[in-house]
DNA sequence: GCATTGTTTTAATAATTATTTAATAATGGA
DNA sequence: TCCATTATTAAATAATTATTAAAACAATGC
């Protein structure tokens, strides 16, 4: 289980429009990734204000390199994200079946 | 599905300790939820702060209150957390099968 | 060597964020 | 009605953080 500090950075990483835009690019590009001047062209922003960015995605563990050629790879890191919507979504309703699948309804509780 | 300008901000709320604890606390709580004094107490954050952190999370939608008597209950949102993870993990390995299931991996998948 | 590609650093700016204290509001019981 | 309880709001302060551009730096491969 991560740790509340990890969590609240990879929160805080996502939490402003590129990198969002940045993370759900590389989330569809799966397993390859995506040049970090593609990606940079992809979304209108400048290779410096980029690498900004995929310092803090990375820094938060939400994102990884590669080096091929001279070309440098991002792709996202699906453990991580796994990790924190586990650790948001864990113990819901108190791991109690009735309340969690009241109405219908399912929370977040992987038994239902 | 929801926005990205909602996203961010859902997760900027999310990205700060208190909140987050508040956040996992009131989810562990399910329908019930809890009174805001209580919550405070458990956090060990004075009613002033916790108000304001209320009210962070509320207008990014993640919690709601409730008024019984003189006490005030929030809970969690569950259907705001659901929308922000369909979000991020949102056409995982561009919905392609073979790539999302690498290695015997599943990513974010559905279809898995 | 040189063009290409990408990162880091610097620096300036701008905006946000969190916290405490004190005042305010609303409720319900005596 | 008055008072204790519970919670929000406001104001002031302090601290932190984020953002971007420009320029220097590094690495690659022809």
């Amino acid at each position: 289980m991560m740790e509340s500090a990890q969590v609240v950075k990879a929160l805080a990483a996502l939490a402003q429009p590129t990198r969002l835009a940045t993370y759900r690019l590389l989330v569809a590009c799966g397993p390859e990734g995506m040049m970090a001047g593609q990606i940079a062209e992809k979304l209108n922003a400048s290779a410096a204000t980029m690498s900004f960015h995929f310092k803090t995605l990375s820094h938060a563990g939400l994102i990884e390199r590669r080096q091929e050629g001279r070309f440098i790879y991002y792709t996202a890191n699906f453990a991580v994200m796994n990790g924190l919507v586990a650790y948001l979504t864990e113990n819901c309703c108190g791991g109690n079946f009735e309340l969690c699948n009241e109405k219908n309804v399912n929370h977040f509780n992987q038994e239902n």
